[in-house]
DNA sequence: GTGGTTCAATGGTCCAACCAATTTCTGCAC
DNA sequence: GTGCAGAAATTGGTTGGACCATTGAACCAC
């Protein structure tokens, strides 16, 4: 029995009728991140459906963050939108505790070492100086404010990602970022927390530039590794169940 | 300027407010998934707003595949909920072509080598007999049918992710396998597609077995490799351009 | 300019009704 | 009683219209 490429007929797909028009329209109208889309009310009124619907329909691109709507303002694009889009919603059960971050890490071992491979792989001159910049950056305010750079850690890591030439892993790990922020508001009780994974900024993009993806790929695994005990360490440090 | 930990004020955050209620509920009657939970109108009713703000949360749940609506019947759950969820929905934007597919595989490249890694480290006797179960069954698959074997060769790969200790990993690739499946319908010009990856999946079991978490990590890695050079050599047998 | 006020535009919510698909019930034939 | 077709109730999907809350721009007094 083969596969007819039949698709079910479907008296009523309203809001993914919508979508597709939408994006269309976007893309016909060549509009980007930061600029806003028509008003509901138009939009209803083009397409000949009701406003809800079209309200349904946006409610689903706010919830793939694709778009942001701002009451009294309008709606705004907040990224690139093609008709042709996959979308792959991930929730994550209970990602609060400690378990659950210890979890998040190791993904991100995964991701952040294969992307340090990809980069060593692919970067230009260009992406290896802008990472050195962000590296500059990130040491000095390490220096200058005593540890506290995680901001400029971030971007560091964010260039690698770019430079990795593949934006999924960039999307990933910012996923992710939100829950480590939420995190990492309680000190945990380690003071000098991130000491640790200092110096291995520098030796990641040492073997980047030396385009050298093993070893990139390795220093990467150390880095989160010294995050990993870290997380370890305040843990043991503080009652768990204090987190909630 | 310290930034001060302030959340803008909202005074209005109903849908929001009512899947926070929702998942309460879910919680409270214990509900899994398949079962059905309350009709919209009811629970409009109950929790004092609109049918209309009861169905915009709802279409976030809907796309955040976490409940699936029938007109007709009612609104199913489809995934276990929990109020501290973390939702990290990720758009790949023309995941159809070639490019979009390379990527995916990149992430499964970081993800399928650090799931072997941690799974050395940790599985115990009886994850890593049932590995060993599934790896038979793929490579009986693999000599009755030529080569046909992608639903054990799937199956051999879920025993690892699951005896990696980090139900992510599975989720993950799981969201990413529905892509794959998307694209392999087109046979790409290549017969023997998998062919080379074949022998990789003994490697990885025996360095898993061994808890040898680097070995794994290799061969995991070298198993990709020749998916990726597999796609790459149907990429250049076939026109591209064709794939639309 | 500065600081308020007004006002139109826009997203957010609500209501009441009807449509469409599904399920359940009912009643008839056997 | 059984089985099945049709009616009725249930439920998500859609519509149109109304009003509220927020925003931002225009306007005005100072």
């Amino acid at each position: 029995m083969t596969e007819f490429s039949l698709p079910p007929i479907q008296t009523t797909a309203r809001d993914d009728a919508v979508l597709k028009a939408l994006a269309g329209f976007v893309m016909q109208e060549a509009l980007g991140p930061g600029q806003r889309l028509p008003t509901e009310r138009i939009l209803a009124e083009r397409l000949k459906v009701s406003r809800n619907t079209v309200r349904e329909a946006l409610t689903r691109w706010e919830g793939l963050g694709l778009v942001e709507r701002r009451q009294g303002s309008g709606t705004y694009l907040k990224a690139a939108v093609s008709p042709d889009m996959l979308h792959m919603p991930l929730t994550l059960a209970g990602g609060n505790d400690f378990t659950g971050l210890m979890r998040t890490l190791e993904i991100r071992r995964a991701l952040e070492a294969e992307a340090a491979a990809l980069c060593a792989i692919r970067a230009g001159k260009a992406e290896i100086a802008e990472i050195e910049r962000k590296l500059g950056i990130m040491e000095e305010a390490f220096h200058c404010r005593a540890g506290m750079s995680a901001e400029e850690d971030w971007e560091f890591h964010q260039a690698i990602y770019r430079a990795s030439g593949n934006p999924l892993f960039e999307q990933i790990i910012a996923a992710m970022h939100e829950l480590f922020h939420r995190f990492w508001e309680h000190p945990l009780g380690v003071r000098d927390f991130g000491h640790a994974s200092f110096p291995y900024h520098r030796t990641i993009y040492e073997r980047i530039a030396a385009h050298d993806p093993n070893g990139a790929r390795a220093e990467a695994l150390k880095l989160i590794a010294t995050v990993e005990d870290d997380l370890k360490r305040g843990a043991a440090n503080l009652k768990l169940s204090d987190l909630k």
